[in-house]
RNA sequence: GCCCCCAUCGACUAGCGGUCCAGGUCACGGCCCUUUCAAGGCCGUAGCGCGGGUUCGAAUCCCGCUGGGGGCACCA
């Protein structure tokens, strides 16, 4: 039997990263089996806000590199359907109505099970289950009627949803049977916490996809995150590309308790992903990126920047503060400048030909040694002044880039701001 | 209140009765490297919630407790 899967958000705002790690899940699994993934949206009403919102939710997963078979179904074309399968119920005596609405009977005794894939045999007494709504009395089917039948309808075979659907699924069940379907395999992952044992959300930080992209992380770092949250193929293996956690994923090892999203690993894990890109390709993103976040400053500035930023930063969203220097003048803070030094600076580096790194690496030492000071007495003053902070990229490479006429002006404009020198 | 689920370092986890005085990664601390910051290398701190069983032997199995989480809608 084909594997089949759905992606079921609700059209509500953006995409929740702890949704995204349930879809992520659905994912791997149908295309590490050869199986289809279908993307259903679990919609009640047509406004425009569901509309923009399902577009938000497509754009998301395209960026993460999540995709699905299929046009993009919504629960509410099923309605009529639904409607047709309650009466039914109905008439076979399986359901009965109730001011204008259609309940469905439960059983009263016994229990209803299931072999859950990730949390084992699950068992809930049905003298729990109260008779339920399946479709209003304005005719809108329920979420737990129109959701099975749908599943139904389109031949689901696993239901990888959140923990937090345990409890419906009984009631599922029971629909489900009434319908005369086979229930299909259900798998309920853990929910994904944030740092204080809550419930993921935005005053954990970031919590939409579109954040995270916006803060310069990459799509498969945060894949390769968002996988690890619940799962691991090993005790060992942690960075992953897509191919590999494709391959490697199972629903038996996804564990049973709820993880907690941890906003600095995602960040070291960002810089190993960055770190690794090739030199063309880190400049590519980082091109893409600060068009896409709005700034204009000159490609080719961009790319040659690039490599001074690429082993230092773990968000692409850190360039701008990181190597902003390069793109607009600076304000240097006076009391981390030294007149002394910077007339010094400014003697040495007039004198350098050529105006490259490694010229002015020589130039700087020998200035030191003239100096008899160690380099970081003789550097930071240089460093403040040119790039207005006392972290940057490297002294030599950044000079180099800003130019020779450039870097004297800042000099210069930095040892009148500073302290009366000696 | 009732029902369901969960429980290994601060975090993600490995472990599915002996090979575990519990391993890996992030974070944290120290050292090295070093023009700042990173990166990198080396070393280190830190954990099986508690109490009973079962067993020659338990982090691993069973029961209870405690603690978390989720659910009990004509919401999804």
């Amino acid at each position: 039997m084909t594997v089949r899967v759905r992606m079921a958000p609700s059209p509500t705002g953006f995409l929740h990263v702890g949704g995204v790690r349930t879809f992520l899940f659905n994912w791997l699994f149908a295309r590490g089996r050869a199986g289809e993934c279908l993307l259903r949206i679990e919609n009640t009403d047509t406004s425009r806000e569901v509309a923009e919102s399902v577009e938000q939710i497509e754009r998301s997963l395209r960026w993460l590199g999540i995709d699905w078979d299929g046009p993009t179904r919504f629960q509410l074309d099923r309605m009529e359907r639904a409607q047709a399968e309650a009466r039914r119920l109905v008439a076979e005596g399986a359901a009965y109505e109730d001011e204008g609405a259609i309940r469905i009977r439960m059983p009263d005794e016994g229990v209803t099970a299931w072999e859950d894939a990730v949390k084992g045999r699950i068992e809930f007494p049905n003298a729990q289950l109260e008779d339920l709504v399946l479709v209003r009395s304005d005719g809108r089917p329920t979420y737990n009627f129109a959701s099975p039948l749908e599943d139904w309808l389109d031949g689901i075979t696993h239901v990888i949803r959140g923990d937090d659907h345990v409890s419906n699924t009984p009631k599922q069940i029971v629909v489900l049977r009434a319908l005369g379907a086979e229930p299909p395999v259900y798998a309920h992952v853990p929910n994904v916490l944030g740092p204080d044992g809550r419930k993921l959300s935005k005053r954990h930080g970031a919590v939409s996809v579109d954040e995270f992209r916006a803060a310069g992380y990459l799509p498969e770092a945060l894949m390769n995150f968002l996988a690890l949250l619940g799962w691991a193929p090993d005790g060992e293996t942690t960075i992953m590309s897509r191919d590999e956690l494709i391959a490697r994923f199972s629903l038996e090892r996804v564990g049973s308790s709820p993880a907690t999203f941890d906003y600095q690993k995602l960040d070291w894990m960002n810089g190993v992903y960055l770190r690794a890109l090739s030199p063309e390709e880190y400049a590519d993103r980082l091109v893409a990126y600060l068009r896409e976040q709005g700034y204009d400053w000159p490609e080719e500035r961009i790319r040659a920047a690039a490599p001074l930023v690429q082993e230092k930063i773990e968000r692409l969203g850190q360039f701008p503060g990181f190597a902003g220097f390069l793109f607009h003048d600076v304000e240097p803070d006076p009391a981390l400048l030294d007149g002394r030094m910077l007339v010094e600076a400014e003697r040495a580096l007039a004198a350098v030909e050529p105006w490259t790194a490694a010229a002015i690496e020589g130039a700087l030492k020998r200035l030191c040694e003239e100096l008899g000071e160690k380099p970081r007495t003789v550097y930071q003053p240089i460093r403040v002044a040119v790039t207005g902070s006392r972290v940057s990229p490297g002294l030599y490479e950044s000079l180099e880039l800003l130019g020779r006429e450039e870097s004297l002006r800042r000099l210069r404009v930095a040892r009148e701001r500073a302290p009366a020198a000696a």
